[in-house]
Formats: C-alpha cells, structure tokens, sequence
DNA sequence: AAAAATTATATTGTGCACAATTAAATTTGA
DNA sequence: TCAAATTTAATTGTGCACAATATAATTTTT
C-alpha cells in the first residue's frame, strides 16, 4: 500500500474509508452478543454509561456518547419501553430529563460481563496494538473535533 | 489509560467506542465538503469506485463498499435523480444492473480533487502514523471479517 | 419584575445500514 | 429438458444519525 505522499481519490489509500468499514465491522461483531440481551450497538453504548453512572440526564448521555436528542430520545424510549430504564423531569430544572436504571437495567450488567471477553478473543490484538489503535483512534477523533482554526 | 489486561464494561476504555466516534466525527468533518457537492459521504464513497472503474454492477460495488442492495438500490436511485449516473440491466445477464456515470458524474470527479488534500490537512498526522492507522484498521476490520472459528 | 436570551428536550424529515422477504434470471443436474 | 437450486436486485420494515425546527423552562438583562 504506498503512503499518501499525494492524497488521491483512490479507495483503498483512504483512512477514512478504512474507518468507516471497520467501525461498520466491529458493530456487526457486537450483533450477535447482543442479540442476546436484546440490545443494539447504540443502546449498549448508552447502557455502558448508566453502569457506569445512573441518573444522568439526557444532556450527560450526549456530551459522554456525542449524540443528539434527536437520536437519543427515540432510543430511551425503546430502552424504556423495554423496561430497562426510566425518563422523568428533574424537579430542580424541568427542562432536564433523567435517566434512571430500572432493576431489569441493573441486572442486565451481569449478563453483559463476557463481552468485552468474548471480543477480546476475537479481535486478537496484543495489549499494545490494542492500547496503541484505540488512542490513535481518540487522538484522532479529537484532532477532528477541535475548532477549524488550530 | 490503563491497558485492557482484564477487559472492562468501561466506555472509554473500549475500542470499539473510539472506533464508533472516530468514525462518525471523520463523516462530519467531510460533510461540509461534501455539501459544496450535493453528496452525502456514502454517495461519495461510490463515486469514488465508479471514478475508479465505470460500468460496475451493484454487486460489485457492494462487494467493494461492503453494503448490500438494501443500501445501495436506494442510494443509487437518489445519485441517478441528481443526474450523476445511470442504472440499466446488463444484456447479457439481466439479473445484474450496470451503474454507468454521466458526463455530469464524470466531472464531478475533478471538483472533489481538492478533498483529500483538505482532509490530510485537517486530520494532521505524519505519514508514518496516517500509514500505520489505516493498515491497522484494515487489518483489524480483515480479523473481524473472517470466520469465528479461525 | 418583565422582556430577551439561553438551555434542554422533543419532533420532523432525510438518508443511511441491515435483516428478511420477494421476484426474476440464470445455472445446475437429475 | 425441465425442475431445483442459485444468483442478483428490489422491497419492506426497524433503528440509528443528524439537521432543522419547535416548545417549554430557566437565566440574564434592562
């Protein structure tokens, strides 16, 4: 594959074309394990942020997964709709809504323990190459995220 | 950010988190670009093919893009509205449609010229490291693509 | 305190992704 | 040869993403 010292249009040199096939890859890994708790990519991201912290508003669950309301209200509601978690208005700001982990969302996290294993095992990355791709990939993305003008 | 020694159900410890963000920030930063081409960042993934090789068949440029016909008959129908392509069934086997670009799509391509060369500038990154990403994230989307039991 | 500006969420509409099904053309093979 | 299997697209339905807009609550300004 010859370096980009001239950017081209040509497919196979682009990263962000390689970006963009293997984060599609990597969502249908997840599919089949999540299948099994019912869950999509989306929403086992959202569940990964109330493991970690329940009772975040749908701003926090935006700002940690940079998503809008407009995909994030939807989602919440299947998840809701699903039983495994609550929306109400704050009382101390009703323009906020809450988001609260039912015991059917609590319990899930157990059931959800073995997948980072399970892909582990078939990512098949050393420690290094893991830790190395995925900070790439944050530098990256933050790289992009920063102002025009930097 | 501690190595994943035992695999977490910790969002910013996942690559497949950073890989989701990363990726989707990429889309967003060729949006406006894309924009001055009236072309969504899938669209222009096609283009990018038929650039390389008119007269494919949908099922070559889904095996190319990895997308299915689900994907694609829509999208190619909304490129051939806008005047870029035609669609027609093959003589010789009619099972199959040939996408062949306009004079119009054709000289799209030297509009879009100039992306890359944006995008290389906006993305930072020495050749070295552009180099390495894109050859992980190939790889890793290779590794993922093979059979479970391999 | 009332008006104006800001903030948080919801809604609407478009365009992917992808599973599942359908339909038509072609190939295989009994 | 002709019935069965395979191949290729298209269709249908669900669920994201995201822009644009609307609505209601809160904060800031005058």
């Amino acid at each position: 594959m010859n370096p980009p010292t001239a950017p081209s249009l040509l497919l196979d040199e682009q990263l962000c074309f390689a970006l963009y096939a293997a984060s599609r890859r990597m969502t249908a890994t997840y599919r089949p394990l999540l299948e099994a708790l019912d869950l999509t990519y989306p929403q086992y991201l959202v569940m990964l942020v109330l493991w970690e912290r329940d009772g975040v508003t749908v701003r926090e669950l935006g700002a940690r997964l940079q998503l809008d309301s407009g995909t994030l209200t939807p989602l919440l509601k299947r998840l809701e709709q699903a039983g495994l978690l609550a929306r109400q208005r704050r009382q101390s700001d009703e323009r906020e809504v809450e988001i609260t982990l039912t015991d059917s969302g609590r319990k899930l996290h157990e059931r959800a323990a073995d997948i980072p294993r399970c892909l582990a095992e078939r990512i098949c990355l050393s420690v290094d190459r893991f830790v190395n791709l995925r900070d790439e990939l944050k530098s990256l993305a933050a790289q992009l995220a920063a102002p025009t003008d930097d």
